[in-house]
Formats: structure tokens, C-alpha cells, sequence
DNA sequence: GTCTATATGGTGATAGAC
DNA sequence: GTCTATCACCATATAGAC
């Protein structure tokens, strides 16, 4: 038994039942050990939390900075990163579920930790959407309210995306991308 | 000591913690009773969160359903809505928190009863948006899709908002109905 | 309607054998 | 590295006095 595979059985049963409701023994059900002898790989239930936490940041991170750096027209580039970010996160449900529903459970002294990270990940975006502002191709006069609803409009659907649902993570992806970038109103003409 | 109270403060400690970090200690400490002294008003703990939960899907739909009734074009319908949607949940976080982010923690029997009314909720949004395209104003190829965009952008005010932040919900919501109405990007010409 | 006391069971975590 | 056994604690909920 690993670390990791201990980390993926967590990830998900935290996604499922949320932090609070699931137990070691969960877990270690899930993993065909006694709870006790999880703690050979782990050293508490908040050490789990942020490993995993963590995990899908960088997951994520790593996923959007790639597409940051390159040297696109911001609408593309935005584009891009919203399609990556959503594939991603829809194929990782599990670690993205706790990722943006369960960060709250983390304890003080974790979360301090965890913060910067988190910080630095809503930046890309910013930075992304300043870009546009500043070639004059996005319409944004509030770049941080303009940050949280392209945020929300991505994160909320690991509230209701189910793989078997229709739609394939790419399709609600781009989707989402044109609805985000032309808006609901029909273009005049 | 009233049920309204105890429910008042268990919203309140439940958007806090989360439904299973809050304790019957904790709501009963915000209410200056013994924990016991809870079940002469309630008869369980997911009892009361089914009670929040209600409460707070009457009062979204009561003020949603007095915007969809009236007989305005879809565009600005939809826009009043947005705003008065907005405001109310703003208004009363604690109760919109548990709703929006604690209702997985109802146990089965009882969110049987609670999904029909969440349903009602939700086809609210997609017959407003049904009419704007109806009405050839909207530009929206998948109605479910678009409709779980429209509330992702706005369900996720509710994991950022703080009431001393600068914005004030009125402020929020007029520009997150700009940007989903119009779109990130500028017109041309 | 609120209290004290308690029943009953689960929790995260540790000790120490193998 | 995994186990059995156990600790100390907290959870929801109930019983019954006042």
C-alpha cells in the first residue's frame, strides 16, 4: 500500500460524504486495511486533507500555468485555459471536489499553509483577464468580480457533473467558454 | 425560546463549520441553552437542517417566482431576477450557505422530501431563459447547460462574499448581470 | 420549557506485538 | 507495514425531575 493510493481513496470518499462525515475507518475500508495501520503513511485526518488539497492545486496549477506562459492573444489564451481547466477538473472530480468544496475543513494552522498557493492560483486568472483588459479586447471594468464569476461559472459544476450525463467534459467546456466570452444576449444584426 | 431562534442560530453555526463539524453544543451554546433542552423544539439534528433548507429554498422562490410571473420582455425579466436573486442570498448568507453547500449532508429519507422543491427552483431559471430564446433575444443553444452557468455564477458569490469586502450585494449583482448578459468580450465597433 | 444525568456508540489517534 | 487492543473524548439522543 502507498501513500498515494491511501491519498486517492480519501480524495474520494471526502468528495462523497464531505470531510467531517467520513472517517478513518472509511478509509481504511476502502483500502482493505485497519484504520490504525493508515497511520504508517499518514500522520492525522488534516495531514490527508491538505496532502490533497495541495495535490489538486497543483494538479491545477500546473494545467494553467502552461497555457499562461504562452505568448497567445488573450482571448485565446483565456480560451485555452478554460477548456484545459475544466477537462481537468472533470476528470479529476474526486481531487477537485475537495479541492473546492472542502478547503474550509482545514484547521487553522494547515490552512496557513495552504492559502499562498490558493492565492496564487486565482492570480493566474486575474493576470489572464488583465491581460485582455489591457490589448483591449475584454469588456471587464472589475477585474476581481470578473475573476470570481469566471471562477464560479467553472467550479460549479463539479456540483452536478456526472460522467455519465450527457455531456462530455470537453463539450460543457467549450460551451461554457462561448457563453462566458459572447454573453447570453443574441448580437444585434 | 423559539424553534425560529434555534433554526437562526444553526443556520448560522451550520455555514460556519459545515452541517458535521457543527455540534447540538455549539447551537445550543448560541442560543444559551443546554443541548437537551434543543429536543423539546426539534426532533433531531437533520431535522433541522431539512428545516434550513426549506426555509431557505421559500424564500428564493417566493421572491424568483414574484419576478417570473410578470409580464415583461425575457431580457429584463431575467435581469430583475439575477438582482433580486442576488440580493436575497446576500441578504441572508447563512441561510443561502447551508442551502447552496450543505445539502448533501440530508440523509436519503429526508432528501426526498427536500429535491422536488429544489426542482421547482431550478426550472424557475430555465423557463426565464426557455422565454428569452423564444423570444429570439437569447443566444443559447442548451438550456440545461445555461442554466447551471447562470447559477454557478452566482451560487459561487456565496464562497467569496464577505458584507465589509466593499462590494454591496446590489453592486455585485448589476455587474455579474452585465457580464452574463453581455459577455467578457467587447463588442466590435 | 429547561434542567441534570445518562445511554449508546463512534471518533481520531496511540501502544506494542508480529 | 499491518495487525489487535485500547485510550480518551465527543457525538446524538433520551429519561425523568422540576
Amino acid at each position: 500500500m502507498t501513500k498515494d493510493e491511501i491519498l486517492s481513496a480519501a480524495a474520494q470518499i471526502f468528495s462523497q460524504k464531505g470531510f467531517h462525515a467520513a472517517s478513518m475507518q472509511d478509509i481504511a475500508q476502502a483500502v482493505n486495511l485497519q484504520k490504525a495501520s493508515l497511520y504508517h503513511h499518514i500522520s492525522s485526518k488534516q495531514d490527508m486533507l491538505l496532502a490533497i488539497l495541495d495535490q489538486a492545486l497543483d494538479l491545477l496549477i500546473e494545467h494553467i500555468e502552461q497555457v499562461a506562459i504562452q505568448p497567445l492573444p488573450a482571448d485565446e489564451k483565456l480560451r485555452l485555459a478554460m477548456v484545459v481547466y475544466l477537462q481537468a477538473m472533470l476528470e479529476q472530480r474526486d481531487l477537485a471536489a475537495v479541492l473546492l468544496l472542502e478547503h474550509r475543513s482545514l484547521e487553522n494552522q494547515y490552512r496557513s499553509q495552504h492559502i499562498p498557493r490558493r492565492d496564487r492560483f486565482e492570480q493566474l486568472w486575474r493576470n489572464m483577464l488583465r491581460e485582455g483588459v489591457e490589448q483591449g479586447i475584454f469588456n471587464c471594468t472589475d477585474l476581481a468580480l470578473a475573476s470570481r464569476a469566471l471562477l464560479g461559472v467553472m467550479n460549479w459544476t463539479i456540483t452536478w457533473y456526472h460522467p455519465n450525463g450527457g455531456l462530455s467534459p470537453i463539450n460543457i467546456a467549450e460551451q461554457t467558454a462561448d457563453l462566458f466570452f459572447n454573453g447570453l444576449l443574441k448580437r444585434e444584426g
